[in-house]
DNA sequence: TTGAAAGCGCTAACAC
DNA sequence: GTGTTAGCGCTTTCAA
């Protein structure tokens, strides 16, 4: 039905490994005689010649495909990542696909990574802590050494990018100290339940540096949730002054909710999200935000797959990336 | 180096097409004994197969995989319609691949899909107005029937689903009237420039019929852009008092011009964006928004690419989808 | 410089 | 019920 390689190989009259040098760039490689060069692309051109995907990915044993799985696209964190990820994946020759979890339960999570290796993906760049259950499929990846590398979260037996918290955690924490707060908040993320959340830990941390008191809210990333715990915030008349939230998409729930609330930000409370995504500058308040190195994060997560494809021996380098804190408007 | 069908077959004493058969969950379609089928699916379990997908994709002449090419992921409309048709795809057993042009030109929207075409897609979801350009790879597709079917725009050769933006439109023109607007704007996509833009022909005929002024401003969708357009808007005294604004995205930029100039919205200026996606209710003030039929939409889109993909025959049905006015805080 | 032929791993007729 | 075998369309070694 569609044309083919030998299709042109035919009309071209020459045989089918002269064709496919031809059509892979090849040909000085191989000194075919500029005629002959000439010749093939026509009839490639003529004849509108594409060659088969799977049938190339067969023959070379190659898919020059990635894997990013994610949670979900209403976050614009992840859609921050994910198009930084396929830029740099493009760049290197590779194509991502993306796989969303739409975060229901680790047995999903696995279900939708094996998905993706049944897709053919030569490696993977995985977020979620999914990972670190007892599974079969994880035994598998380290032991087969398959590439991936495991975002925001560190497992000691497979190779991570994460950000490091502590630093934007401490300016924020500063900052908040500066500004005359003493009792901080910080709306955590439900996921992170049942492992260590790191910016749990960098909060805690930085809190217990300057003496000061933390409560913690828990709260899912989408919709309503922490839209209803700013309410039960506002509620309370003990509550912080101050609070850090898990991410720009939960902060923008919570103040809606402290707002429902009658308290105002930052005239009432101040607020400092985490992910600086280009969301912050464009609500009202603008957010004040705790930064990734988005671009080096997603650099290093993708040149440390196809490190780990292109040689099968190579050491990934698992790296943390400093956080900074931008502000804005929600702080006073 | 991978473990391979032939390897169950010869580990559990059945042929090639025996494993294979079970494998598939066609064993009883051939007949194959309860025993046997336990014996290979306990061997496949045992070496934890994983079938190669090009090998498979080469014999079947399939791939499962349809591609959805849209500009970015920073516009939460995109996203919103893009996990809707990751969602419907999986339901059929596709997988859905994502192609970002990043708006650069019509070429480069047309080397996009060539990218796709060149990965095994097949068939492909479209956003843009590329395709209409004269370009050998459009008629390739109408005179091949690819399956494609072009998103929120009506070339009259390919398949298509679109808004039929005018009932909303109707809604938000009528809803400016009853509250006293006589001047009316429209923030337009500098996108649509050079061919109709459906959003433009429904404000205009809804203004017309109410004889009303309409006052054109163009930008493009990201970044500072509709931030200075509303910012030289409220520089300009003799101003429209209710503006409609090509998407949500735009909006917010908007209104975070128009304060920036001094305006307060909705106090001094309605605002009615169009998408409705999740964010409206986020907003500070929430946002009044033309709402498309994000899932119907979807759905038909998904479901006829997937048709024509079965069916090489099918005979695509364009649709349109009614889009309604939702109201909310950015209006008075 | 070009061509023949052996795979790549799987599916599906067809034969037994 | 199960096995044999001929492709699927391309790459690449090896020979000419």
């Amino acid at each position: 039905m569609s044309v083919k390689l030998s299709d042109i190989a035919a009309k071209a009259n020459v045989s089918l490994s002269t064709a496919s040098w031809v059509l892979n760039g090849r040909a000085d490689e191989f000194r075919i005689s500029e005629a002959t060069r000439k010749r093939v692309l026509a009839v490639s051109r003529e004849l509108d010649y594409r060659p088969s995907f799977s049938a190339k990915a067969l023959a070379k044993g190659r898919t020059y495909t990635i894997g990013f799985q994610c949670g979900n696209l209403e976050s614009p964190y992840f859609c921050e990542m994910a198009t930084l990820a396929m830029q740099h994946a493009e760049r290197r020759g590779y194509h991502l696909t993306l796989q969303l979890t739409l975060w229901k339960t680790f047995a999903n999570d696995l279900e939708c990574l094996e998905a993706l290796l049944r897709r053919g993906v030569e490696g993977v760049i995985f977020s979620g802590a999914a990972l670190n259950a007892d599974s079969p499929l994880h035994d598998y990846l380290v032991q087969k050494r398959f590439p991936i590398v495991q975002m925001n979260f560190q497992p000691n037996d497979l190779p991570w990018v994460s950000s490091d918290y502590q630093p934007g955690m401490d300016q924020a924490i500063e900052h908040f100290v500066k500004t005359g707060h003493t009792k901080i908040g910080f709306v955590k993320s439900k996921g992170t339940i049942g492992y260590i959340d790191p910016k749990e830990q960098a909060i805690e941390l930085a809190c217990q540096r300057h003496g000061l008191e933390l409560r913690t809210c828990i709260s899912s990333i989408e919709h309503d949730e922490p839209l209803r715990v700013g309410k039960t915030v506002a509620a309370d008349p003990d509550r912080p002054t101050a609070f850090v939230v898990q991410s720009d998409q939960a902060a923008m729930g919570f103040i809606r909710g402290l707002r429902e609330g009658g308290l105002d930000v930052p005239r009432d409370m101040s607020v400092i999200s985490i992910d600086d995504t280009h969301l912050c500058k464009y609500l009202q308040p603008q957010l004040s935000s705790i930064a990734h190195d988005k671009e080096g994060i997603m650099a290093h997560a993708v040149n440390t797959v196809i490190a780990m494809i292109e040689d099968k021996k190579a050491l990934p380098e698992s790296r943390l990336f400093p956080t900074t804190l931008v502000l804005r408007e929600s702080t006073r």
